[in-house]
DNA sequence: AGGGAGCACGGTGATTGGCTTAGAA
DNA sequence: TTCTAAGCCAATCACCGTGCTCCCT
């Protein structure tokens, strides 16, 4: 099991040449990621945004003709779903940091 | 509100956690090509994951360095061993030149004043 | 318009072998430049309690000259179990380290992807990459899962 | 005493998607 | 040729940097 060699599916490698050191390191690493996975840690897929916040704002932002952003005021939200809300409740339907775990 | 991104929860870690952000990473490898050189998404992720491995490669050499001499503290002689016995040798002469003036910038001669 | 011309075989081991010339200079250049500026600078003014202030802004600058977020770059130092202090000049170095890693990394590949007769950056052609340099071998089954 | 962890705070640049068209196929 | 997907804009707000205090070596 070495870190050039043993990679599934590879069977004509170069045979990379690595010192001790970093063969250990390489171990090391692998055996980190690999717990690390186990656990639960590591997300399947990514998400489509990492907040909810800004894609709000990215999505309420003014464009021009091509699709690009725009400067000017923010577009008119009134047949939003949200428009049943007062307005202090639109601000606290998703006030900060949200987790988004969008795992398909 | 994600309360629990540290230690021992069963919870993903959120890709803020994992990866440096992904706007810094397209900056600096649109710097690294040509003026008509693209960039995909995908490679752009791919590279983001690389930088995080990279960083934890580097700092786990650095870590044991430091633990067989028996110290607390990761410092920059550690991070230039481990880029050096990891494969980056090139790397250390730039960097020991960085970090010259890292520290004589960081340590102002007037600020200390007496 | 004045780089890649490469047509049969990408020189990759070249990446940490010799490369002094094409990685390290700009580095260089670029620390040193932006260094002996800013002392320059801070020749310049030298005393007044105020000028003081604006010095320490430059010199955060300078330190700065990395696009990298320091912080962010240290937590994912602490990620690992075994790692309990890290000093600051670990943490700057492993930053410049890193910006000179993916600089490095995205330069080869685009050499590959040109070779190719292509402008846009792949995953694939990174993970070929990936594959033919030896110090890049660790890596391998990092993106996988 | 030196220097790093941990906190709060304020400033700021990363995040973000629809359309065009470069360019992969 | 067809048709996928990368670049392009800039305003909010999550988070980075800063400056403290406290603790450990």
């Amino acid at each position: 099991e070495g870190p050039g060699s043993s990679a599934a599916g590879s069977d004509e490698e170069p045979l990379l040449y690595v010192n001790a050191r970093q063969f250990k390191q390489i171990l090391k690493r692998r055996a980190a990621r690999a717990r690390l996975h186990e656990l639960g840690k590591i997300p399947k897929e990514r998400p489509k945004y990492l907040h909810e916040s800004r894609h709000r704002h990215a999505m309420n932002r003014i464009r021009g003709e091509g699709g690009r952003f725009h400067s000017g005021s923010r577009k008119n939200m009134d047949n939003s779903d949200q428009s049943h809300l007062s307005e202090d409740q639109k601000d606290d339907i998703k006030p900060d940091t949200v987790s988004i775990t969008i795992i398909q | 509100n994600n309360s629990d991104s540290g230690s021992k929860s069963n919870a993903p870690l959120r890709e803020q956690d994992r990866f440096l952000p992904i706007a810094n990473i397209a900056k600096i490898m649109k710097r690294a090509i040509p003026e008509n050189g693209k960039i995909a998404k995908d490679a752009r992720e791919c590279v983001q994951e690389c930088i995080s491995e990279f960083i934890s490669f580097v700092t786990s050499e650095a870590s044991d360095r430091c633990k067989v001499e028996k110290r607390k503290t990761i410092n920059g002689e550690d991070v230039l061993f481990a880029l050096n016995t990891l494969g980056f040798d090139n790397y250390v002469k730039p960097l020991r030149l960085y970090l010259t003036k890292y520290r004589e910038i960081v340590m102002s001669p007037a600020l200390f004043a007496g | 318009m004045s780089e890649e011309e490469c047509h049969e075989d990408v020189d990759i081991s070249d990446i940490t072998e010799h490369s002094e010339s094409y990685l390290e200079n700009e580095h260089l250049k670029f620390a040193l430049t932006e260094a002996t500026e800013a002392e320059n600078n801070k020749l310049e003014f030298e005393l007044n309690s105020e000028e003081q202030v604006h010095e320490k802004k430059q010199k955060t600058e300078v330190i700065r000259s990395t696009k990298l977020p320091i912080a962010r770059i240290k937590n994912i130092m602490k990620m690992d179990p075994d790692v309990n202090i890290v000093s600051s000049d670990a943490v700057f170095l492993v930053t410049k380290a890193t910006e000179m890693f993916l600089e490095t990394i995205v330069k080869e590949t685009y050499a590959f992807t040109s070779s190719n007769k292509r402008k846009v950056i792949s995953k694939k052609d990174l993970e070929l990459v990936i594959d033919k340099v030896d110090c890049l071998c660790f890596l391998e089954g990092a993106m996988d899962f």
